[in-house]
DNA sequence: AGCCGCTTTCACATTTTTTTCACCTGGCAA
DNA sequence: TTGCCAGGTGAAAAAAATGTGAAAGCGGCT
């Protein structure tokens, strides 16, 4: 093998999370990440497809429940979707369902879901 | 894991509801629906086949009781039969039972045996 | 002290959801 | 027929939730 500086790696899509690298890939493109970057992302991995709720991100990645009007999650889950956006461009990651919460899964850009319902 | 995955499942002919996994599918459609919107659909398929009484709906999905002249139930059935449509083509799952409330069962659309009249 | 990177908090913008209205329709009974 | 009642429907109004850029707060370092 060459070296593969970490131990654990969680795959979703394009994108590798490596929790003991303190770094994440998208395609061949790396991510420096913060702690806190690193930590919700490495968190919503684990649940990647499953819509996760603030609260629950808040308690697994801040290690606290989340006060009313606390909006650290949504800026955190902001700073991802930029560094995520510039390491894979034409992929979404991070999908919001609101009144729930996120959810982590491998998506093309722009919109062939037209088998959703919406308005 | 990858896929949703959820505690509960609410089977309603091709309509599967996931409190849990805070969604519900039809067929293989997931359906987008708001916070609201899941939580009718939720009750009205744990009460699956039979008639709910408005009252009733306003209580479990709203929290309260309902108000005189509040329509916000029937917004939300229609809001519901419009999503289930596009999802379920060919299907009826929301029946009127005037003056009695709604019943969630799953029936074809255009159904030649009538079995009973509502009222 | 002054600089830096990271985190938290704000204020405001935008989007989505929920509620409320006004009007329409069909059944039914006086 | 006419008037009423329950419900259907589309859309505006109101309320919430989320997106976003930037300032402020915090150590740790040089």
């Amino acid at each position: 093998m060459t070296v593969p500086a970490s131990d654990e790696v969680i795959k979703v899509g394009p994108l590798q999370v490596l929790p003991d690298g303190h770094m994440a890939m998208a395609g061949s493109h790396t991510l420096m990440l913060s702690g806190r970057e690193l930590h919700l992302l490495i968190e919503l991995a684990r649940r990647a497809g499953r819509i996760v709720e603030r609260d629950e991100l808040s308690r697994v990645a801040w290690g606290r429940d989340l006060r009313p009007g606390d909006r650290s999650v949504d800026v955190y889950v902001r700073k991802l979707r930029v560094k995520l956006e510039q390491a894979a461009p034409g992929w979404r990651f991070i999908h919001t369902h609101v009144g729930f919460g996120y959810r982590l899964a491998p998506e093309r850009s722009h919109d062939p879901n037209r088998a959703f319902t919406s308005r």
